[in-house]
DNA sequence: TCATTAATTCAATGATTGTTGTATTATCGA
DNA sequence: TCGATAATACAACAATCATTGAATTAATGA
């Protein structure tokens, strides 16, 4: 994880409707979850949607999958947990802390 | 931490001056750092800096204790690690996943 | 008190972003 | 092959954001 790949990552989860995305695919876990599952649970604009799951694609937050005419995104917790390391990254010069168990997702 | 909190500290650290500033207080630890030292280490003009440093305080990442005619900034570890936890929260329909040991910091 | 330093505030401007409607690509099943 | 569905692409406009320069508030020390 670098400089802009953080920000770009950060821009795509802040902003209500890419995170409700995001979350709601964090909690579908490896099975994924379609656009059109996505747009009907969130209330959104299929069209709308499409263009934040992009945003998301491109932050490499997602992947998708193509299964016949039906996309798969999933979250990727891999980059995400990039993401909240890069954060806490050399934390108190690296002497201070102590560590501790975390919510981090190994799926 | 609810949804709009959420959205607040991404996006206050969705910019690359903002992310900075934000990295270095981690970095700083409980000592903190006063905008003059930030903007000369990281070479921002220093009304944008206010402007940055503001705006994170606003998103609850960073707090301000006065010393003087020094400001002292410092990094709001429990409200960043509120919002890690805001993002992995119900993970993978919650049985999946497992938990690892993270990087998070309890200063 | 007065000059200096720390830090912020405000208004203005240029740049970026979000949403919508319309059009397009691609796949499936009859 | 043809109609229906899944999903994306594109252009346009409104809204929001970032930066700058100038002015302001407040604290320090001679």
């Amino acid at each position: 994880m670098n400089e802009d790949q953080a920000v770009s990552a950060l821009s795509a989860l802040a902003h209500t409707q890419r995170l409700r995305v995001f979350r709601a695919l964090v909690v579908a876990g490896p099975e994924g979850l379609t656009p059109s599952v996505l747009a009907d649970q969130l209330d959104v604009a299929r069209n709308t949607l499409s263009f934040h799951l992009k945003e998301l694609a491109h932050a490499g937050l997602v992947t998708i999958e193509q299964q016949g005419r039906n996309l798969i995104y999933r979250a990727e917790y891999a980059h995400m947990n990039g993401l909240i390391g890069y954060l806490t990254e050399h934390c108190c010069q690296g002497g201070v802390c102590e560590v501790s168990e975390s919510t981090q997702c190994n799926c």
